[in-house]
DNA sequence: ATCTTAATGTAGCCCCGGCTACATAAGGGT
DNA sequence: ACCCTTATGTAGCCGGGGCTACATTAAGAT
């Protein structure tokens, strides 16, 4: 970078805050999804146990997601995932696994590509994910 | 991963939780670094401008800091770095560039290597950044 | 030295993501 | 039907990072 200038500015900052307010609304629709494939129904119960947290944050989290209209309640079922939902459900496993392959592509162990993939996965552009993509798809 | 089980764990979140809080840590260290390198020293205005945030949030973000030993405040010279801070200075400095270097390799332009560098060097695990290492002294 | 402006600091509010403690609703067992 | 347990929901607190508005201190201009 040019002497005298530092390679943060204002925007990146913002991007990068907001970038962590979606991570949490991104885990909670993969959750839900999977839940859902796996026992047909996702609870609070078993979000919290995903996550670590109490129930009060899970019901919490689900309160603002559920208002950013990506989840909604079922009668006696738990959350179910609304079109906008399952369409970001959708990408944000695609893009996961695309990260743990490229990782794994790249020499990682398995273990802690997964690990790394969760950190970094919501930090990634377009531009960068068809590079990984087009690394793969020459590497594999 | 196998059917029945998230991928997601609560040693995960805390993991990302813990990465979170550092990032401001390691973001203002860094800025620290610079602006001595460049102008001899470090003011809480040259930081806002930096990072595009009201003064006091900088100053509540240094007070934490010069807790956790990183920094410390200079008589009418702003802050410095401590011995633990200019080691994370340098470490972050050189993490950074290499994850730059490394979305440059793998064919994403230079500014959106930095934007995404920005956003994903937090979240990496030492062997995936010595995976990129390799990844540089084969490719470059 | 004084006056004005720029820089720094304080008070107090917001939102979000944690939490515990308590309150209700749902389900199961007998 | 009743009781007990498990699940869900509410109240209210903490800390971090955002903010504005006001107070103070430092620096420059005259």
């Amino acid at each position: 970078m040019a002497a005298g200038t530092s390679r943060k500015s204002a925007a990146r900052h913002d991007r990068v805050r907001r970038q962590h307010s979606d991570e949490l609304a991104e885990d909670y629709v993969e959750a839900i999804d999977e839940l859902i494939l796996e026992k047909g129904q996702a609870r609070v119960k078993d979000l919290q146990g995903i996550f670590g947290v109490s129930h009060v944050s899970v019901i919490r989290a689900l309160k603002r997601i559920e208002e950013r209209g990506l989840i909604m309640r079922e009668a006696r079922k738990g959350y179910k995932l609304t079109a906008s939902g399952k369409r970001m459900a959708k990408e944000s496993a695609e893009r996961h696994g695309l990260v743990v392959n490229f990782l794994k592509v790249l020499g990682v162990s398995a273990s802690q590509s997964e690990a790394d993939a969760e950190g970094m996965e919501h930090h990634l552009s377009r531009e960068t994910l068809v590079a990984m993509k087009e690394f793969l798809s020459a590497n594999e």
